[in-house]
DNA sequence: ATCGGTACGTGCAGAGTACACATAGCATAG
DNA sequence: CTATGCTATGTGTACTCTGCACGTACCGAT
């Protein structure tokens, strides 16, 4: 039962500290880093690290579009819990493109942090 | 002379690390929340912080976005460098809105450490 | 006069996405 | 044996957003 959306970031003003879609990729080539998986289970892994806004549709989406840009491979896997998974798995390019990633990601966290410490600054001159 | 634009997060897979758009009015209360502005140069402001893809057009309107939702307030200031301009300033709703801007963006950060932890973590285990 | 930098603003085609919908396998209860 | 519910994959579409180009204008310097 996923699915717990009803607020996130919001195309108003809104933003509760979810993750934007723009991380949807860069978190999908993390998890698959770790082994291989299918659409259904990532959603709930993006969800755990924040991607709120992120639905199936999406994550169906995206992989398809990874799939096309050879960063992934998929094949047909019978589950013993429920219909068969169309399981991804990476690439030697998206293990690549993952570690592309996780450089960005971490420009994108300093860029935060520095931020964030501009206000820390300025409240403090105050 | 702004926009040193020509990558950013780009529609296909790519992340560079800038912040996306989403980030922006995040980032317009807070360069507020230390002194009124203009376009112009909270353009700068932004770009300094890594929001990479943001330009004019997107900051003008966001910013008539905002004062429509009466976070701030703007009124016409002569410049003795260039043509006058529209400077803007947080209104009282604007400053609480600004903290919790704050709020979001720790539980941003802090979803940011979780995912780039997880592959340490990963890693390490293999 | 005109050129370059500052400054504000709009128009629009194309991309992206939220939400709803459609389909189906499997398990369990009735 | 069927109906309900969960797992699982996918599509259709109206709407929104935004990248990029364009238009306007002030000011200082040449």
């Amino acid at each position: 039962m996923p699915d717990p959306r009803g607020v996130a970031n919001g195309r108003d003003g809104s933003f509760d500290g979810s993750l934007p879609r723009s991380f949807l990729r860069p978190a999908l080539h993390i998890a698959l880093l770790s082994g291989s998986s299918h659409g259904y289970e990532l959603l709930e892994y993006v969800h755990r690290f924040g991607l709120a806004s992120v639905d199936l549709g999406g994550i169906y989406r995206t992989l398809r579009v990874m799939e096309h840009d050879r960063v992934v491979e998929s094949e047909w896997e019978a589950s013993d819990t429920g219909p068969p998974r169309r399981v991804y798995e990476l690439t030697d390019a998206g293990v690549d493109a993952a570690e592309a990633y996780l450089r960005a990601l971490r420009i994108a966290r300093a860029h935060l942090d520095d931020l964030l410490a501009s206000v820390i600054l300025s409240e403090s001159l105050r």
